[in-house]
DNA sequence: GCGATCAGAT
DNA sequence: CACATCTGATCGC
């Protein structure tokens, strides 16, 4: 779920997805695609009230979105504001100041995100350099170097920032199956059921929201048979959409929904009401949608699990992977990356850690390796070494810092950034010569770095006072406050199951580490609960044998059991835990010592230069802490371990834990990479 | 009565 | 599975 301000630093007065507070007075408005976490405050009578006194003020979207948008009565008061822009054309939009009078052009390219229909990235160029917003997206490895707009000849563009969607930015989400491997997997599970008679119905259970339409063709395109939905008047002008879907009820694949669905498929009811046909009773079966992901080397993998007697999950993903988003962001090369997503169950540090990490990775191995063939251009930009990462303003602080400035808004232009950004990048340019004593709990600024420190040394780890030198350094601007009591560990962010539920890390606990030690890779479309009583035989199935779907009931099942299936697929991914077991360990700190209210002394747009700054500020207060190397100038030859992650492992053992073994300090580095990029350590 | 917000469910 | 949305409770205007 977004938790994105609204604003960009270099483009403080346009906002995007974001359409209160501070953005009330934004100069342009754009809309990356139609979810509802990304149209907050759009019909809010605020914002209705400004469109009618600044008569120049646009909503900016793709033609779809607009579409979307205005198909709902709620926001038809934009219809005369909505600018819809081709997708892939570059178009010059001139915003003019109200105060000021003072005009500015930029020019913006929406690209296709492949997140929901009319879901686009907008990539911005203007005096303040380019960014790109991502909004969401679901780009498969190699898409960005498909995307002509991105480059300028054979290169890609220099892109100062990227916004970008962090939803599985996590080593543990390496790996989601591609949408076509999810798309196979669903069609041959709903081909093999309702080919059975016309009695056999599937029931998909999907959420309202946009983005399973894709599902929807191919499925009708495939099969012949058209999805019951609840509504279609939204596709009313989308013709290879609305071929696919009816509101006929008589049809064999079904994705209306209902309030209580589940008591109606307990009483063997479609959500619609239908129950039977010509009397006779219907045999539903349920697909629910869900995230699956696999940590590296598991990349063939069950696409559909059984989770009850008529009851399945299909891997489906609207967000791009961890190994997708490095990609992505290795083929990009940002100075700057912002994450614009904080999953809940996760917190703002761990995403900042993470994205450190993603950088770190991409900064030593380069990232050719993560190209596709084609259109590998030369890049001659080296990755910088530091990211930075800006955090959701929380209630507390950027009520707090609006507060304050609005009183001092004299010139929009001059005050416009948004608030705790600006605030929180010239709090990290001035605070480091002067933060090192201070830890005040109502700052809204933390910094992060990444060091690597003795295991002796155990101040480090919450103590803000002793700051370690880095080459990586991540300025951090937060209004969490909760952040500041919550020193981040390295081991919170690599043992993960301390924050999944009960259920799950009951299981993982007691799901004993042979069984998963032996069991192959071996693709399984369907996996079925059936096979957990001897779960420690499944790698002798092959594909083929467990397309099956049994009619029959699987007597015994529960949720439980899926549950265990998919833990124990999760399993075969990345175990951290040994990280815990002492010895020399990487330590991300996150401290907060910066003043808000301290002025702002420069420009901007030099973010750049102040981050180069800030670097060697924090490293004048090196302390005796190892450093993690980072080699920007490494020559870019393709990474072998890149190689063997483009093919697929079929067999897969999971790393043992080495109790007893500590690792070398001189093989640390190289240790922790690899961790951060989900690779397997032996 | 509406909106904003949170917790919880799906 | 940490998708996005809806519901209901609560609070403030």
């Amino acid at each position: 779920m977004s938790s994105f301000g609204g604003r960009m630093r270099e483009y403080p007065w346009l906002s995007i997805d974001r359409f209160d507070r501070e953005n009330l007075r934004a100069r342009a408005y754009f809309l990356s695609h139609c979810h509802k976490d990304h149209m907050k405050g759009l019909r809010a009578p605020s914002l209705k009230r400004r469109l009618e006194c600044s008569l120049k003020v646009h909503l900016y979207c793709s033609p779809v979105t607009k579409e979307l948008l205005l198909t709902s009565p709620k926001y038809k008061f934009w219809e005369n504001r909505i600018v819809a822009l081709e997708v892939e054309t570059p178009t010059q939009i001139s915003l003019l100041d109200e105060a000021s009078g003072e005009k500015e052009d930029i020019v913006v390219t929406l690209l296709p995100a492949g997140h929901c229909p009319g879901s686009v990235m907008f990539l911005f160029q203007g005096q303040n350099g380019t960014v790109l917003y991502t909004g969401d997206f679901r780009l498969a490895k190699g898409e960005a170097a498909r995307m002509e707009l991105l480059h300028s000849g054979t290169r890609v563009k220099d892109i100062q920032s990227v916004y970008l969607d962090t939803t599985f930015c996590d080593p543990r989400f390496y790996q989601i199956p591609s949408r076509e491997e999810c798309l196979n997997g669903i069609l041959e599970l709903v081909r093999s059921w309702i080919t059975l008679s016309r009695y056999h119905v599937v029931w998909l259970n999907c959420k309202a929201a946009y983005g399973y339409e894709y599902l929807f063709t191919n499925l009708s395109e495939e099969l012949g048979v058209k999805v019951h939905v609840n509504k279609l008047d939204m596709f009313k002008n989308m013709p290879e959409i609305l071929y696919h879907i009816t509101t006929d009820r008589h049809t064999q694949i079904h994705a209306c929904r209902h309030p209580r669905d589940d008591d109606y498929l307990r009483g063997n009811r479609l959500p619609c009401g239908m129950t039977s046909r010509n009397g006779t009773p219907l045999r539903i079966i349920s697909v629910k949608p869900s995230t699956m992901w696999f940590g590296e080397r598991t990349r063939k993998t069950n696409i559909i699990v059984r989770t009850g007697e008529s009851s399945y999950r299909a891997c489906f993903s609207f967000h791009s992977s961890y190994s997708e988003i490095k990609d992505f962001l290795g083929y990009i090369c940002p100075v700057n990356v912002y994450p614009n997503v904080v999953p809940v169950g996760s917190t703002a540090d761990e995403v900042v850690k993470i994205l450190l990490i993603v950088v770190l990775v991409l900064t030593d191995e380069g990232s050719d390796d993560l190209f596709d063939t084609e259109l590998t251009p030369v890049r001659y930009k080296i990755p910088k070494h530091q990211v930075e990462t800006t955090l959701p303003e929380t209630k507390a602080s950027s009520e707090n810092s609006e507060g304050s400035h609005s009183e001092n808004m004299g010139n929009y232009k001059a005050t416009t950034m948004p608030m705790s950004s600006q605030v929180d990048f010239i709090d990290c340019e001035e605070s480091n010569g002067e933060d090192d004593d201070e830890e005040e709990s109502e700052k809204n600024t933390v910094w992060a770095q990444v060091v690597a420190h003795n295991p002796d040394s155990t101040s480090i780890l919450g103590n803000p006072n002793e700051k370690a030198h880095s080459d990586l350094t991540c300025a951090l601007t937060s209004g969490q406050q909760e952040s500041n009591a919550d020193m981040p560990q390295w081991d919170v962010f690599f043992k993960r199951d301390i924050k999944t539920t009960d259920d799950s890390s009951e299981n993982e606990d007691h799901l004993p580490s042979s069984i998963d030690a032996g069991r192959s890779q071996s693709p399984n479309l369907f996996s079925d609960s059936d096979s957990l009583s001897d779960s420690t035989h499944i790698s002798s199935q092959n594909s083929s044998q467990s397309t099956h779907i049994s009619e029959q009931g699987s007597q015994g099942l529960d949720s439980q059991a899926d549950t265990v299936l998919i833990t124990s697929q999760q399993t075969h991914g990345v175990d951290f835990s040994f990280l815990n077991k002492g010895g020399n360990r990487v330590t991300v700190s996150v401290w907060k010592p910066l003043d808000q209210n301290t002025p702002c002394p420069g420009n901007d747009s030099d973010l750049k230069g102040k981050n180069q700054e800030m670097n060697a500020e924090a490293g004048a207060a090196q302390t005796q802490n190892t450093l993690i190397e980072v080699n920007n100038e490494k020559s870019k030859t393709p990474n072998p371990e890149l190689e063997r992650d483009s093919q697929s492992s079929s067999d897969f053992e999971i790393p043992s834990t080495p109790d007893a073994e500590l690792p070398r300090p001189d093989k640390l580095h190289c240790l922790y990479k690899k961790l951060a990029a989900g690779e397997t350590i032996y």
